[in-house]
DNA sequence: TATATTGTTACACC
DNA sequence: TGGTGTAACAATAT
């Protein structure tokens, strides 16, 4: 499940191979994956084009400038002020491979059943090629990840991008900001808190409850009755966990894969997460599971107060 | 076959 | 008005 530290995986694996790519082609095989911002579509002057011709015809000769992220958001920065957002939702996948390792026809591991699969494979919805022979696959099982096609006057009209809150890991978000937030939301949960993309942007549900075990904080706590000390491991707690997962190239759990193929690290390092039923590592007392807004959450009723 | 999965949004309620 | 909580949605594997 693709969350900040995946996604930061991601970007920073794929911002070195893709910059300065210049895409010859691009073949959208499921259509509903890949939408346009209006004025990217009215700047097409073919209107009889499928909406999946058009993005491939905006596409086509362009040349990737840059690749960003902002929460789980990737943004793929491109030449004739256009962006290409790519959000990667529960089991969406990007796996770059250059000309070398195509052909070798190496083939990726998929994470459940462990069977060897080329590609492209029936998850594969959309394929990039770019001129030096090196492609880029979009694998999606779930098929809820999505490419969005925007010109750069219209990207601070995309919803989402303007509501996120702070990137937790950049330095001036400070725990005065954060307290701010904790002050806006007295009534929330902790874990839900968490998980609101409009308060703390980038964390879903590995993270929450890697960072309210390292908090010693139950989920299911009310940001008001924090008190200030606790407040302050919480804050810890984002910028800690969030820290030493990007550093292991985050948790390959469901999907996740890096755009090499490789599995990201962190998921060894999981003390409460996929734990229900088994042992704490700190005290041994039984991980317990819980529901919150419709979320499976676990933690230790006996770390976490 | 019913269920679980997650980020996001729609909607009801206060 | 806006904070809060819940349900619904997307598609698939098991």
């Amino acid at each position: 499940m693709p969350e900040l530290p995946e996604v930061e995986t991601v970007v920073r694996e794929l911002r070195p191979r893709l910059k300065n790519k210049k895409i010859s082609k691009v073949e959208v095989r499921l259509s509903k994956i890949v939408s346009l911002g209006s004025k990217t579509v009215s700047n097409i002057r073919q209107h009889s084009l499928s909406k999946a011709k058009k993005f491939a015809a905006v596409l086509k000769n362009k040349e990737i400038t840059d690749v960003k992220r902002r929460a789980k958001l990737i943004i793929i920065d491109l030449s004739g002020r256009y962006a290409l957002l790519v959000h990667l939702k529960m089991t969406g996948q990007l796996i770059f491979l250059d000309k070398k390792r195509l052909q070798r026809k190496i083939k990726l591991l998929n994470l459940e059943t462990f069977q060897p699969v080329s590609l492209p494979s029936k998850w594969t919805h959309v394929i990039f090629y770019f001129t030096d022979g090196s492609k880029l696959f979009f694998n999606d099982l779930r098929q809820f990840g999505y490419l969005k096609l925007v010109a750069d006057n219209e990207i601070d009209q995309v919803k989402e991008l303007a509501e996120f809150g702070p990137e937790p890991l950049v330095t001036n978000f400070t725990i005065v900001n954060f307290v701010t937030k904790l002050d806006q939301r007295p009534k929330m949960k902790l874990k839900p808190f968490l998980m609101d993309q409009k308060l703390v942007a980038g964390i879903g549900n590995i993270y929450s409850d890697e960072i309210l075990f390292f908090a010693k904080l139950k989920p299911t706590r009310t940001v008001r009755s924090l008190i200030q000390s606790e407040q302050a491991r919480l804050f810890k707690g984002i910028k800690t966990i969030l820290a030493r997962a990007v550093k292991k190239a985050g948790s390959s759990v469901g999907d996740f894969v890096r755009p090499s193929g490789d599995w990201g690290k962190y998921g060894l390092y999981h003390k409460v997460y996929g734990r229900s039923g088994m042992k704490c590592f700190r005290c041994g007392t039984m991980i317990k599971s819980l529901k919150l807004g419709g979320r499976t959450g676990s933690f230790c009723p006996k770390c976490q107060k």
